[in-house]
DNA sequence: TTGTAGGCGTTATCAT
DNA sequence: ATGATAACGCCTACAA
């Protein structure tokens, strides 16, 4: 390996010398900085990070920490928090994995944008008293070394509820994700809210997990109540991958069942997939871009130390074939 | 931050038996280690992940340089690569940007995935030159610290024009990818072969990019073609995604044209959302994630110094119903 | 069994 | 304008 003690013995010049031509320091000659750099090029020098970030105690890297890789979720909103620290002179890492949490108390990485449950509270609050630099995508958590970036929650499950009791339906079953899950139970929380000021409005909790086997086991469990009722079932997937659990479960057991006629189904994230569905998915629709990009956004400034509030991104309510009216 | 110096000045020992404490050395009683250990977490000690490196020259980390993360595709090889790699004892990053290339000569990972056109050939082999280890997925390259884990472009290409050739098809169109892609050659290659070899097929290739945009515009092309012609189409995409791409376009379009029927088209990958469209796309299946652990445990075996043979991830054809027979 | 000391490649503070 | 030198936190001969 060649470090900068090669390019002082060969330019016969110190090392310090060497490291502040580097740096691109004004002390040094334009020459012999010239010459320094021919010299570094010629022998394929490259600074070795270690040592680097040993000495001035950062990386320039941040990272992303997610729960899994099946990324059809997750890819725009890294594009975005790519874009954002790119531009900031950033790096940026991707990483999940119990395993990978040690980058952030390593020192690896200048801090962190979390969006992985199987981070503790605890453990994220220690790591933020010990200085580290958070920005959390799925909790609230309160410190002054981490700021959070949430999704308006409440506004989409109510947006979601309401719509289905608009069109009349009365018996909605919810199917939420699992236990733990902030997200998760923002919605419950606000779609309870909704059926009780609703007269004759009755609520079902289905618990799920956000993976599409819980959305057929859902759907397999309506199909089995509502085989005694006439009344037609109105289902609000907490997101949209168990929506498409239920739609591939009806399609297979119960192919005589029109989605959007005697059943009617709502996700929330409006991943790409749902756009694809027979019939289209009704779903919450929110910017995973802008959500990426925000969350990096605040968190290059609470490393700069800024201050900063708490933001939250908005959602809306996109309306597909998958809901009709009940008669 | 607290180092092995803080835990040597609260355990009134010297540095170095701290040290050889906490890496479990024999060469320090039970008793004083349990102490060491005991005051380390008291004090919350974590190692300096650039300190030891410096020292080490290793990271246990590995990189997968990924051209975006767009990641309906990538989601499912990460997380082969990473369950290899967690039982190998390391740690996974995922990096996609000009940006990110530093991490392999800064030695920030101990070795790297790419699936990224972005890289150059001759700046891998550079790297190679220079002692780093790589598994490419996405080109050929010989050299001792370069493994190649690819698919079998060729045989994919081939069962993919043999069946609309079964199926009756003798005006082909092909998609391809952009221009520098090897995937997108090597199946221009095949393709060609088997239409030479065909009485009466012709082949007539539209330049892609393997994005959605690429299919829609191949779609139109093929659409204002086929307006004077009374054959039917058939066209393989050279990715899925395009292929989607293409049914989108002429769903909009052109909503009497019915798949399967006057086009027929084909696409590569078998990503989930190609299971989900109407009528379900025929394409060419691999695992992708065998793609990914067959990668990791090459690289690990490079990084042990083992010697490695290339490696080919085999496919199989999925017949759809995008893909009629010509009457 | 424990301590001393040198070095990994940089940066940064002093002298010169 | 340049050089000598001391850190940064850790590992590891070698010495005691």
């Amino acid at each position: 390996m060649v470090s900068i003690k090669d390019i002082a013995k060969q330019a016969r010049v110190s090392i310090s010398t060497v490291s502040y031509a580097l740096n691109g320091s004004p002390k040094v000659t334009d020459e012999t900085t010239a010459r320094i750099l021919a010299i570094a090029k010629e022998l394929n020098y490259v600074p070795n990070a270690a040592a680097r970030s040993l000495k001035t105690r950062e990386t320039k890297i941040i990272g992303v920490f997610l729960t899994d890789f099946s990324g059809a979720f997750y890819g725009d909103l890294l594009q975005g928090t790519k874009e954002i620290l790119t531009q900031k002179g950033y790096d940026l890492i991707v990483c999940s994995g119990k395993q990978s949490h040690r980058m952030l108390p390593e020192r690896m990485i200048d801090g962190a944008i979390i969006l992985d449950e199987t981070f503790g509270n605890e453990q994220l609050l220690s790591y933020a008293d010990r200085g580290h630099k958070l920005v959390v995508l799925d909790r609230e958590l309160s410190h002054s070394n981490i700021n959070q970036v949430l999704l308006d929650n409440k506004a989409g499950a109510m947006l979601a509820a309401e719509y289905l009791i608009e069109q009349g339906h009365r018996k909605l079953y919810v199917v939420t994700g699992p236990n733990g899950s902030y997200d998760s139970k923002q919605r419950l929380q606000a779609v309870t809210q909704v059926v009780e000021r609703t007269a004759g409005a009755q609520l079902i909790v289905i618990e799920g997990d956000f993976n599409k086997a819980a959305g057929e086991r859902a759907a397999e469990r309506i199909m089995a109540d509502s085989n005694s009722g006439l009344v037609s079932s109105a289902v609000f997937c907490f997101n949209d991958e168990m929506a498409i659990g239920m739609f591939n479960y009806l399609s297979e057991h119960h192919p005589n069942v029109k989605i959007g006629e005697q059943i009617h189904i709502i996700g929330f994230d409006n991943m790409e997939l749902a756009s694809y569905t027979q019939p289209r998915l009704s779903t919450i629709d929110y910017s995973k871009r802008k959500w990426g990009a925000l969350a990096a956004e605040q968190l290059i400034k609470l490393i700069s130390g800024d201050t900063v509030e708490h933001e939250r991104i908005y959602v809306t309510l996109i309306k597909g074939c998958s809901v009709g009216s009940e008669k």
